[in-house]
DNA sequence: CTTGCTGCAAAGTGTTTGCATACAT
DNA sequence: ATGTATGCAAACACTTTGCAGCAAG
């Protein structure tokens, strides 16, 4: 788990307030780990390590707070197929990775990022959703990229 | 619910006993629906389907055959965000849709299949897929890209 | 103070499993 | 005949909800 910007929470704090909200310290505890980890962590994994600081946190409060701040755009909810909702924070907020998609292993589960080839995608994606929107009356909001298969370690079993 | 290609289950037998399993009247009815719809049926929606020409079906042996399908290559599982998978035959399947990508409406949750725009999309996929499989050693096999956002009808609210 | 936030326990929902019976081959 | 497939009910895993108490502003 890599650490990153440990002050991203502190800036959290503002977007939050900013929306109404109150700042509450499980909230701040949530946002501290979200903002210095790199992984997709689920809610029980969130539960797990704000546990470590805050023991007397509840998994209702969790899942409650993370609705919150996906509803606010603060964190993004993602489904990788293990029958678990993943979470990061969104991008543009501070302590958050920039535009990336996923690369997911179908053996062991590993999710790797990339950024590396969005410059191409972008372009494409941009055409696809005109001709998209036209063609279908849509107005395109988002997209989701994935790829799958076997990580280098998995390929050799 | 479009009709199509009514004779497709009766293809897809073949392809089941050929994998060395048994052809059962459950099974035979789970296929006859799939191959007949254009729809992204749900396990309980295919089960609702199903009961209507054989009522004596049981959910669970919805969620086992479709598993089986899906080891075999007959079916896809999809997982559109609404907490439940949703299959379709597989690309090449008699009865099958070619292959194509999703759409889908936020709001209202209609799902919307294209392949206009495959074939620009293809292209890059090939790329950005060669160029990952090299940084990180991977070895792809598959992918998903499906765009979301608002249908003409939830837009006009 | 007042209203929103929290934790616990219980309820929900989609999916899976154990087991005895039925059936395709 | 033999082992696979089926249906029921119960178990599961993740998530949501009801409610009474607590605390941020």
């Amino acid at each position: 788990m890599k650490r990153r910007n440990a002050s991203g929470s502190r800036w959290l704090h503002g977007k939050v307030k900013g929306c109404g909200y109150r700042l509450t310290a499980p909230r701040e505890a949530i946002l501290t780990v979200l903002s210095q980890t790199s992984e997709h962590l689920s809610a029980e994994e969130i539960y797990m390590a704000v546990h470590k600081t805050y023991p007397a946190i509840g998994l209702t409060t969790i899942y409650r707070t993370l609705e919150l701040l996906v509803q606010i755009g603060i964190v993004v909810r993602f489904d990788f197929g293990d029958k678990r909702s993943r979470y990061e924070l969104a991008e543009g907020m501070q302590g958050g990775k920039p535009h990336h998609h996923h690369l997911l292993c179908t053996s062991c589960g590993r999710i790797v990022d990339y950024s590396d080839f969005m410059n191409e995608e972008k372009e494409l994606l941009g055409q696809t959703e005109k001709g998209l929107s036209k063609k279908f009356n849509f107005k395109i909001t988002n997209h989701l990229i994935q790829f799958y298969g076997l990580c280098d370690k998995c390929q050799r079993k």
